[in-house]
DNA sequence: CTTTAGACGAAGTATTA
DNA sequence: TAATAATTCGTCTAAAG
């Protein structure tokens, strides 16, 4: 990860993403002399963050005097008076109205699919940076809301589907795939690939699959993606077609439509992964034959 | 009757020129 | 931006248990 102090941003250096733009100065806006002024100034809720609206900057300024109790020069003060205006402005109305709604938003949805904090942040970032470019205009705030959450799960690789999402945000699945390709597309963003791992869990919690058979899972889906067959396939797909096989190794009842249903997905995907997994996997190689032997 | 396997076209996605 | 290739899905048919 190189940080680029000039920009501001944190640039991954190997797939060159920006993480987030504007450093963030995380030291404390106020002093405490006193453990009581300590405790009494100490805030609940989050800290300044990406996902207040307004960056901290609805805090009034009215000063005419600097640190040390000089009079400001006009010039300053001119400056200062501007930027005044401008944050009144920010506050009131327009963008950050807007930003106010949309991280609403965020914050519901975040808290109906439990989605971490800094997830949230990364959406809330990326929002931001749809609005500066005008990308909400014509479009509802929730979807493009709910299309920067979906999206900041994906970039970090969080298990949410567009599904879940859909259902939480009470709109057309439709609504946010598209708000999402636009963001993805705009903010030139850089998706990573998905690791069928980090859906294996969650799918085989659904469909009640016991630890063990998901530590053969596991085994067997490594040897899957050092032999690159996971590359371009639906995550989710291979996961619920690994997990499938590992049922039947371990000879547990599971159906293909359980699975199926757990992972959203169709028994034909599972049954497409799991031919293939089956022709060129090494550890099933010796289960086959046994397969095969039983049935005479 | 339920589960699994396979085939086909439709639909949406990713890559390439 | 448009064409191309690969993937998934829904549905149907059929075999196996």
């Amino acid at each position: 990860m190189v940080k680029d102090e000039d920009v501001g941003e944190f640039i991954c250096n190997e797939c060159g993403l920006v993480i987030l733009e504007d450093m963030l100065d995380l030291r404390p806006e106020w002093r405490a002399f006193t453990l009581e002024e300590s405790r009494a100034k100490r805030r609940t809720g989050p800290p300044t963050d990406y996902s207040r609206y307004d960056k901290g900057l609805s805090t009034t300024m009215w000063i005419t005097r600097d640190a040390s109790g000089q009079p400001i020069p006009s010039k300053a003060r001119q400056q200062m008076w501007r930027l005044r205006r401008w944050q009144i402005r920010s506050t009131m109305h327009g963008k950050s109205r807007n930003l106010m709604k949309a991280m609403d938003v965020i914050q519901r949805l975040s808290e109906k699919l439990h989605i971490s904090s800094s997830v949230q942040e990364t959406a809330a970032m990326l929002y931001r940076k749809a609005l500066d470019k005008d990308l909400v205009r014509g479009r509802s705030i929730a979807s493009i809301a709910a299309a920067a959450l979906y999206a900041a799960c994906r970039l970090t690789e969080i298990p949410r589907s567009l599904e879940e999402m859909a259902k939480v945000s009470l709109r057309e699945k439709k609504e946010i795939a598209s708000g999402y390709r636009i963001l993805v597309r705009r903010l030139k963003i850089k998706m990573p690939i998905h690791d069928p791992l980090n859906h294996l869990t969650k799918i085989a919690e659904k469909a009640e699959i016991s630890g063990e058979v998901q530590g053969l899972a596991v085994k067997i889906l490594r040897e899957a993606k050092q032999k690159h067959m996971t590359l371009g396939k639906d995550p989710r797909g291979v996961a619920a077609a690994v997990l499938y096989v590992a049922c039947q190794l371990k000879n547990k009842d599971v159906t293909q439509k359980r699975i199926a249903d757990a992972a959203n997905i169709t028994e034909v995907t599972i049954r497409n992964r799991k031919k293939e997994l089956m022709k060129r996997l090494s550890i099933l190689r010796k289960r086959r034959r046994q397969l095969k032997k039983d049935r005479f």
